[in-house]
DNA sequence: GTGAAAGCGCTAACAC
DNA sequence: GTGTTAGCGCTTTCAC
């Protein structure tokens, strides 16, 4: 049998195998290793060594079937390899892991129906909760589900107001980010993955109508030559954005990046385009990454508090598992917006 | 029941009620589900029929329990946030999909007991074929295992013969990368996160290894002064060594860092202390990730060859899975290495 | 080509 | 404080 444990002569130790060898019967052996109450002392140390013993392990499928707790959470991201999900999916491991769970990741590759199909109906009941980060499914989609897994959104698709749901301030963040190059003398602000049209609730829009707003709030006019659309958020995008920039001979004095690859990208461009950062143009990022104060110069940017958004994820989650386990009422969904702040450094003045 | 799939009446749809509504017996859906022949084209299609209207899905805990596969592969990591980890994550999940499973990812901080305790016959019963990578754990500890799930190491700790082992040439890229700072001219060659003591085989020792060789091929010695052992592999670590180097006042000409992380560090210090790279210092990272080519200047690297080490550990899961799957014997273990190669860019001459 | 019986290993409910 | 009974939903075996 593919999978299973077998000891020297073959045969799997089984929780019967421990109860007859402790001469007691299966279930003291399940209680003891439930920690459930109304085993005594003496009786709980003699299973215990025969577990030991024998080299007993539960099998997690037979629990699952029976109890219909699996022990795992998922995360369901669009790429576990882009440093944001890579880290929201270490710092909720951490957390699940305290609390005794275990997290798995599923990538979707950002596509609708897989997306949709991670959140089916029968691929919830593999797990005890569900974050999941959409990136293209529909809050129509979602309304008509309905299930006992509890989910937990997060990012800035807009969902559904029965479900939980986390956000970064994206639009706070790139507003305030734009309102600081203004007001440090930059009249000309390059947005690298900003959008011509931002009604779409996706990430590259809501950061856009920050950069909007805060023009507006200042008095100033956005040219829609500086919107640039790039593909991906990656610095070979960012890089080739500023490229394409200087060849159209449309002039800038500041760059607000969507993101803090990009903006690798964007201080590479202009690097070798003999402008000097800040004096020439300011730039600012986006995520805060481990990486901005080592880059040259110093990458200013935005810091989105993804800490605290996994906190309030795995609070969420330690409600709803809560309620679920106890047959308790379901708390209220709730939708959580986690404040950006700036983090200033060499590349704006 | 938690994490249990109701429909609206508040039942859950089982293999049984799909068998009753179609007017044919549970085995027989099973059959169909899984594809097995000796079905009529007819009921087949009634059956396929029956399982859309109801909505029917299986449950993945009681196949699990009564068949032993768990449609799931684990990859068992010190941490997935570090980009080396990450990238392995998302190659792997993408091959292990394509093969209609799924990739559980699990952290263990790093920590030996938690790497032994992941690989332990409870815990690898949950997946299908288990990929590891151990920072901590000894051969010795290892040798004692015995278990029928297909396990595949990967990276540069010492493994029993008796499993399939995935490795880079650290040693040899190492060597490369060394050898060609020394032929083009650096004399004085600083190594970022080497080891004075190298005879343990982790990664730092590997790399330390190979910078030793190719001194010893060409003629050159090897100035303890500039092995700098480090904490942790991170742009911190890289920036801080350049800076306690210059203030003891030692003189380099050529930094070998063991990571492009630590690289990026480097750099950093190095534009601090007005020293021009390539001219002054040349630099060169180890792992060629994307953002070398858009640091200032663009990072010269070692290429690992992550590709080709994922693509050959699925190689070696497909083996080991279909035998354990067929019940046929299971291939001789293999020791792979794959081979590193330079990519050359502004920070070498 | 199809079905009936048995049981995977565990735990909820209840009896003693 | 401990044991007995039943059954979670599926698949293996074997009979028809």
């Amino acid at each position: 049998m593919l999978g299973a444990v077998s000891r020297d002569d073959g045969s799997v130790v089984r929780m019967i195998d421990v109860a007859n060898a402790a001469g007691v019967s299966a279930m003291t052996v399940s209680n003891v290793i439930n920690g459930r109450p109304g085993v005594s002392a003496q009786t709980r140390l003699r299973v215990l060594a025969t577990i030991s013993k024998l080299g007993y392990q539960v099998n997690l499928a037979a629990r699952h079937l029976r109890a219909g707790r699996t022990g795992a959470v998922g995360l369901i991201v669009p790429d576990i390899d882009r440093p944001y999900y890579a880290q929201l999916a270490s710092r909720l491991a951490k957390g699940v892991e305290e609390r005794g769970l275990h997290l798995v990741v599923e990538r979707t590759g950002g596509d609708a129906e897989r997306e949709l199909e991670a959140i089916s109906f029968g691929r919830l009941r593999m797990y005890d909760g569900v974050v999941i980060s959409p990136l293209r499914v529909e809050a129509a989609d979602l309304d008509q589900l309905r299930f006992e897994t509890p989910v937990v959104f997060i990012g800035e698709r807009p969902v559904p107001e029965t479900f939980d749901h986390v956000m970064m301030d994206n639009v706070g963040g790139a507003r305030q980010a734009t309102r600081h190059l203004l007001t440090t003398g930059s009249r000309r602000i390059a947005i690298v993955g900003g959008r011509h049209d931002d009604h779409v609730d996706d990430m590259p829009s809501l950061r856009t109508r920050g950069y909007r707003q805060a023009h507006v709030e200042l008095g100033a006019d956005v040219d829609e030559d500086l919107v640039i659309e790039v593909e991906s958020f990656d610095p070979a995008s960012g890089f080739q954005a500023v490229k394409r920039l200087h060849e159209s001979g449309i002039a800038f004095d500041g760059v607000f990046a969507l993101t803090d690859a990009a903006a690798t990208g964007v201080l590479r461009a202009l690097a070798d385009l003999r402008l000097e950062v800040p004096r020439d143009v300011q730039v600012i990022g986006f995520d805060n990454g481990k990486e901005t104060e080592f880059l040259v110069p110093r990458l200013s940017s935005v810091e989105p508090g993804n800490d605290a958004m996994a906190d309030r994820v795995l609070e969420l989650l330690d409600h709803r598992v809560a309620a679920a386990g106890d047959g308790g009422d379901a708390p209220d969904p709730m939708t959580t917006i986690v404040t950006a702040r700036l983090a200033l450094r060499e590349s704006t003045r």
